[in-house]
RNA sequence: GGAAGGAUAGCGAAGUGGCUAAACGCGGCAGACUGUAAAUCUGUUCCUUCGGGUUCGAUGGUUCGAAUCCAUCUCCUUCCA
């Protein structure tokens, strides 16, 4: 039986470079670990492989929705391990790709998840600290802070739904397939000069072409307001900033972005690191490569 | 040449004698996170061997005590000539 094959890494070190030259070794087929990249139509932004990076190598879930749908964690659990197993099936090499830890997390780990309704039994109208309150009395344990609304709301759901609290569930902390994780990465000053430019070259691709569809089109579910890149160009649309301000906005929230999924990284998985040589990619690839045969072995 | 205003930590900006190593915002850094996760939230941010040390354009002064008062100087902005 195959191993997994896990990339990760920040925003713009060269994951998907990577799957693709990976996925041509080891004989395997590439599974979307990027929330962001599920969505048919977020193309630039998102910095999906195109057709033609793609070298013939099979891609799994990207773009198996619409930007109407309502995509989570959930649902990526399921879609991600029915393909794992398709891919392990066929005697080829599952290579998950993406940016999105908690996705690889539930995807790979015993995480417990159930089908959700969407009715929400809280009083919305209260304000955070009443809230926190309210979950107080029933999960005095809770690591929530009061500020976090969302969550907050989401622990007290979960509470009036099942009967449990959340921080009373299992911690994920064992992993369900034979897998190896692969973590790219390069000095801060070297990412996030690569992350800066290629906000650059997505404008150059047409990224004001494409966020200025989503933003005409009107449609602003969560597919459209949480990836970095089209959102941060309305204003620009609407004349309150310019240009230049925009794409700053999306470089930095790229730039943090890149260091929550550090610190996720780190925290969370057994990663393997890897210094990625810009100049020479093909050397990174064959020292990765030649871990993995030492690992498979 | 004259008049007025200003110079505060990486940046912006409060503070106008002791409670000020200096509010607040931004940026930076670190972190949390089992259903919006490219999301959401938190902490921290002069130096330190944690005893202390050095700051608010510069220098000198007043005072028990100054970012805050006085003098001189430097630079910036606006206005008059």
């Amino acid at each position: 039986m195959n191993k997994v094959i896990v990339i990760v890494g920040p925003t713009g070190v060269g994951k998907t470079k990577l799957s693709i030259e990976l996925a041509k070794l080891l004989d395997g087929e590439v599974i979307n670990a990027d929330s962001t990249q599920v969505y048919r139509g977020l193309d630039i932004a998102t910095a999906k492989v195109t057709e033609e990076e793609k070298e013939g190598v099979v891609h799994h879930l990207f773009d198996i929705k619409d930007v109407n749908d309502n995509y989570t964690v959930y649902d990526y659990q399921k879609d991600a391990r029915k393909t794992i197993e398709e891919v392990l099936s066929k005697g080829k090499t599952p290579i998950l790709v993406g940016g999105t830890g908690l996705y690889i997390k539930a995807a790979l780990y015993n995480y417990d998840l159930d089908e959700e309704d969407s009715v929400n039994l809280v009083d919305l109208s209260k304000n955070d600290e009443e809230l926190y309150n309210e979950l107080i009395k029933i999960d005095p344990n809770t690591d929530i802070h009061m500020n976090n609304r969302k969550r907050v709301i989401r622990a007290l759901n979960y509470f009036y739904k099942t009967n449990e609290t959340l921080s009373s569930k299992e911690k994920a902390d064992t992993i369900l397939y034979d897998a190896i994780f692969i973590g790219l990465t390069t000095d801060r000053d070297t990412l996030y000069e690569r992350i800066n430019s290629r906000v650059d070259i997505m404008v150059k691709n047409g990224l004001l072409d494409e966020a200025k569809n989503i933003y005409e089109s009107n449609i602003r579910t969560k597919a459209i307001t949480t990836p970095i890149g089209y959102k941060e160009l309305f204003p620009y649309f609407e004349g309150e900033s310019s240009l230049d301000e925009c794409l700053d906005k999306i470089k930095q929230s790229s730039r943090r972005y890149a260091k929550r999924q550090y610190t996720w990284n780190n925290h969370q998985f057994n990663v393997n690191w890897f210094n990625v040589n810009f100049k020479n990619f093909d050397e990174t690839v064959k020292e990765i490569y030649d871990y993995i045969k030492k690992e498979t072995n």
